[in-house]
RNA sequence: GCCCAGAUGGCGGAAUUGGUAGACGCGCUAGACUCAAAAUCUGGUUUCAGCAAUGGAGUGCAGGUUCGAUUCCUGUUCUGGGCACCA
């Protein structure tokens, strides 16, 4: 028998599937683990080696759970929703169902090669009715529920309603301050009103209220609006002023859109996150986009020739500063501008306006100039009065805070420079730590020039000012978030309809007995008039006053982890007893992109899922462990400008130039270059029209290519793809070199010249099992020999060292122990039973076929991945006898034969007894003997 | 600019709590088998000096703590990632 990899393994997936082998169910009286890949998007390009890293390293910890005892659910789907999809319909006019359905077979079957142990029974698409139908239902219950601030939860709008009716909404603020509310029969203060007033309202009125508090609710705002795409983007898919998917200029504009109440959970996004297992780094880059701050706002009275408005509010983090504010600014698009402005400073003003209204997004990000006018306002310092000029300024931004900003310039930056810039006169209060040069934002300043302030640390000072700024009632304690409320509408099609009719302008949530709202078909994929999608093309849907937008790409995949607990129920999204028995992910496998928005959206569902008494649990993610990006190796090719002929990468010269010569750098495809040498031959058939005439200039009769490290992409010729690996060494050998290469965490290039390393081990394995005679048979040499003592201690030291590196994520190590485990066998010429055995055993997580076609070969009926997982007995892996070192003062000397059983002190003396050990302390008695760890012994004299 | 992570042979990377740095693999190299090549197997492979035994240096750079530092501390350079007018 020869190692006949392709047969064995497409022998051994069919069995698998035959046998529904990793069929899961809820509840097998074995304790449950959950593993989890984030599913992915199904495009188009299929998979490059890249994606299976991340599922070969879940699937390795599922199979290992399993041996060890869990009933362990490893499921996958498809996140099939999305831009691409649309995209794709719009120019071939192909329906995003159809080939969505055709990416997907391409990604199953490719996944299918790899020999995943998914529970493909529990598949969930997001684009399925069945599935969608419960995605709707989500919503529902996040449009019918309200964050109750005091309880700290979500709640049913219906318990809020019967609150209203009691006592109006003096316990339960608006949540949105800025909120007014324009009604002919009352004024109301401060968005307050009383239940008598709440049941004075019309049903128009009382809808326009309730939509304030609604968790997914529908408004009015500035929306990242791309015209290329057509749609709005929520904040995390807007990098750097343009969008994330295709690049293109993202702008502000005000439409109505759904949003979801993030900014509600805030709080407790933060929290969680100190209950949960995420790298240090994911959990920063969450609870920077959070962006939690405290400090106060503060009233100033404004003194301006027309006296229209006589005060404004400004947030600060830093109260204790308020003797040193030397000027403040206010957003160009706030309101009272006018009505502040002096009248020798309108035209500037309004030259200001005009001009930061003119500049994009996108160039006020990539300038970031100093600019700004002088309203000719004063506003007045709360507690000596004294007077403030009123700018306003661009890097002051609208959205956050109040939009209007108290500037220290000793103690910010900005400030500071905004100060110098304009020639404002700076107060220092912070004495020696301010040297006139640049800003410094300490806390631990003892404050001068401060009023009642003096001689204060900073940051007692904090709660002293705010405090003072209470009593006068000139301010208030103010905690503030940069996380924005999440845009949850699309003008497109492919995507989620909501279960939403709007009748006389109100939005009202469909029966859950009209679920699931099917997504119509349509005849034209293009948007619909003034911004709204495709949806409001189609007659029958805007004759039943149906919303027109659709969910945002991330809806689907925000709660797609429950439903494969129970992918069948028809009654509910998941039924409890599913969830409480599976209840958290126990590791979450995927990347970092998706830090700010899935993770976030998925973490908050959970909770009003939670909090609404449907699951049992808050947090969805126990673990979460991010693959590292494998990163393209390209190679090139320097063609002479302008003739056909290819200059090697060494005879370049420093100038990147041959002999004066220009050159051309052109990609070529990594599956042409061994190494770095190119195959002639395949690159002139590659692209024959324009490389096929091609000459050489060689080097020591090779062509050598230059590398670089590039994203992976098709267009970059870099991408490799898994299924030439696998038909080339076989789906173990594929397996096991993608967790070889490094650690799963790690970003690495995709090199595919160590894969012959795996693959011989894979074939020494073999030779284990099968001896090759000199004719050229193979021969079954497997014995049933007792193990010797010497083999017993390889073994049990592999099973302990592969166990801890699977354990911790570590299976780039873990595979090495497997290649020193078949090493040692092969030096000992070992072929016993006792150890082979529990070797496959411990092999089946990380290349199940070979591991099953040998369990069967010894006999076994029942397959691999059934067996337990092998113990190891601690004292194999002690050493009887050791060589131990020995060091005098740290300096070492000799080495020495010890009994490892021998405690501390029979140490001690032993090595006291040593004549040699004697002559080096020279008769002294030694200070201390250290023994550490099995390793080695010092003296100290 | 701010925050985080990292830097180890020709290369990918090991060293789990401070204890003989360089496991394992690639590559290179010598040898075996072969008419020959491929495949396979065996040995060598941090570097400098030496025929060798052996000795010196060595984990980005400069210091420190320690009998002992890739590991801990301070400073510094570079690389990767995230955030970026959030007051």
């Amino acid at each position: 028998m020869e190692y006949n990899f392709n047969s064995i393994e497409k022998k051994w997936q069919q069995a698998w599937k035959d046998q529904q082998a990793y069929k899961v169910s809820n509840d097998n009286g074995r304790p449950k683990f959950y593993v989890l890949d984030m599913f992915p998007y199904p495009s188009g390009a299929g998979l490059h080696v890249g994606h299976p890293l991340g599922y070969i390293a879940s699937d390795i910890y599922a199979r290992y759970k399993r041996l060890k005892g869990f009933n362990v659910l490893h499921p996958m789907g498809y996140d099939a929703f999305g831009l691409p999809a649309e995209q794709y319909a719009i120019e071939h006019g192909v329906h995003p169902a159809v080939s969505t359905q055709k990416n997907i077979e391409t990604f199953r079957r490719q996944l299918d090669n790899i020999g995943f142990s998914f529970d493909w029974s529990r598949e969930v698409r997001t684009s399925d009715p069945q599935y969608y139908r419960w995605t709707q239902w989500i919503f529902l219950q996040l449009f019918n529920s309200f964050f109750n601030r005091n309880t700290q939860k979500a709640e049913p709008i219906a318990g809020l309603i019967k609150i209203f009716e009691q006592e109006g909404n003096v316990h339960h603020p608006i949540p949105n301050e800025k909120f007014v509310l324009n009604n002919s029969q009352f004024t109301i203060r401060k968005s307050q009103f009383s239940s008598t007033q709440w049941a004075s309202f019309d049903e128009a009125t009382q809808q326009t209220i309730l939509m304030e508090y609604r968790l997914a609710f529908c408004g009015y705002g500035e929306v990242n609006w791309c015209e290329a795409l057509g749609t709005v983007l929520a904040n995390d898919e807007v990098v750097n002023g343009v969008s994330e998917r295709g690049g293109h200029p993202v702008e502000k504009k005000k439409l109505r859109q759904w949003y979801l109440r993030i900014t509600e959970y805030a709080d407790r996004l933060l929290e969680g996150l100190k209950t949960v297992d995420f790298s240090e780094a994911m959990k920063e880059m969450q609870s920077n986009w959070i962006g939690k701050s405290s400090g106060a706002e503060i009233t100033f009275a404004i003194k301006s020739e027309q006296g229209k408005v006589d005060h404004f509010t400004a947030y600060t983090t830093r109260p204790d500063t308020i003797f040193g504010v030397d000027f403040c600014v206010i957003a160009p698009e706030l309101d009272y501008i006018a009505d502040i402005t002096s009248k020798e400073q309108k035209e500037a003003v309004e030259n200001y306006l005009a001009y930061v209204k003119s500049r994009s997004e996108r160039e006020r990000m990539a300038e970031k100039k100093i600019t700004g006018v002088f309203t000719g306002a004063y506003a007045l310092n709360p507690f000596d009065g004294k007077e403030i000029p009123i700018w306003i300024s661009e890097y002051v931004l609208a959205g956050y805070g109040t939009g209007a900003i108290m500037a220290v310039p000793c103690g910010d930056e900005r400030d500071y420079k905004f100060a110098k810039h304009f020639n404002i006169p700076i107060t220092n209060i912070i004495g020696d730590h301010f040297n006139g040069e640049e800003a410094n934002p300490t806390k631990d300043a003892i404050l001068q020039h401060s009023g009642f302030l003096n001689g204060m640390l900073m940051r007692d000072a904090m709660e002293a000012a705010i405090k003072a700024l209470e009593e006068k009632g000139v301010g208030t304690r103010k905690v503030n978030y940069k996380m924005r409320d999440a845009a949850f509408s699309r003008q497109r099609y492919w995507g989620e309809p909501f279960p939403i009719k709007w009748i006389n302008g109100i939005a009202y949530a469909l029966n859950e007995g009209e679920l699931p709202l099917t997504l119509p078909e349509v005849e034209s994929y293009s948007p619909g008039p003034e911004g709204e999608g495709p949806l409001a093309n189609i007659t029958d849907w805007t004759a039943r006053q149906l919303e027109t937008n659709t969910m945002p790409g991330y809806a689907g995949s925000s709660w797609y982890f429950l439903r494969y607990m129970d992918p069948q129920n028809d009654e509910q999204f998941a039924s409890r007893e599913a969830t409480d028995y599976w209840n958290q992910v126990d590791l979450y496998i995927g990347g970092t992109e998706h830090a700010v928005g899935h993770l976030l959206y998925s973490r908050m569902w959970t909770k009003v899922l939670h909090d609404l008494g449907h699951i049992g649990f808050d947090e969805p993610f126990k673990k979460l462990v991010n693959q590292g990006m494998v990163q393209g190796s390209s190679r090139f090719v320097y063609r002479i400008n302008g003739t056909n002929q290819f200059v090697s990468h060494g005879l370049i010269d420093a100038n990147h130039e041959y002999k004066g010569q220009l050159l051309d750098k052109i990609h070529v495809d990594v599956n042409f270059v061994d190494g770095v040498e190119l195959d002639r031959d395949a690159f002139k058939k590659w692209k024959n029209a324009e490389f096929g005439d091609a000459e050489f200039l060689l080097e020591d009769g090779k062509y050598i290519c230059g590398t670089e490290t590039e994203k992976m992409s098709k267009t970059k010729y870099n991408t490799v793809n898994p299924d030439d690996l696998v038909e080339k060494y076989g789906a173990d050998t594929f397996r096991m070199y993608e967790m070889f290469l490094g650690p799963v965490e790690m970003s690495k290039p995709w090199d595919t010249k160590g894969i012959e390393g795996v693959h011989r081990f894979l074939k020494k394995l073999w030779r284990l099992f099968y001896k090759e005679t000199n004719s050229g048979e193979s021969v079954w040499q497997v014995n049933e020999d007792a193990a010797t003592a010497a083999e017993l201690k390889v073994l049990h030291r592999a099973i302990k060292k592969i166990e801890d590196d699977t354990e911790r994520f570590s299976f780039n190590t873990g595979v090495s122990g497997f290649m020193i485990l078949v090493n040692e066998l092969t030096d000992l010429k070992c072929h016993k039973r006792e150890i082979l055995e529990p070797m496959l055993v411990m092999l089946a997580p990380y290349a199940p076929h070979i591991a099953e076609e040998l369990w069967h070969a010894l006999g076994n009926t029942s397959s691999v991945i059934d067996a337990n997982y092998p113990g190891f007995e601690e004292k194999y892996l002690v050493e009887t006898s050791k060589e131990y070192p020995i060091s005098i003062n740290g300096k070492m000397r000799t080495t020495m034969h010890i009994s490892l059983s021998a405690e501390q002190q029979e140490i001690e003396t032993l090595v006291l007894a040593n004549d040699v050990v004697q002559k080096w302390i020279d008769g002294k008695t030694p200070k201390k003997i250290i023994y550490v760890k099995n390793k080695m012994v010092n003296i100290v004299v």
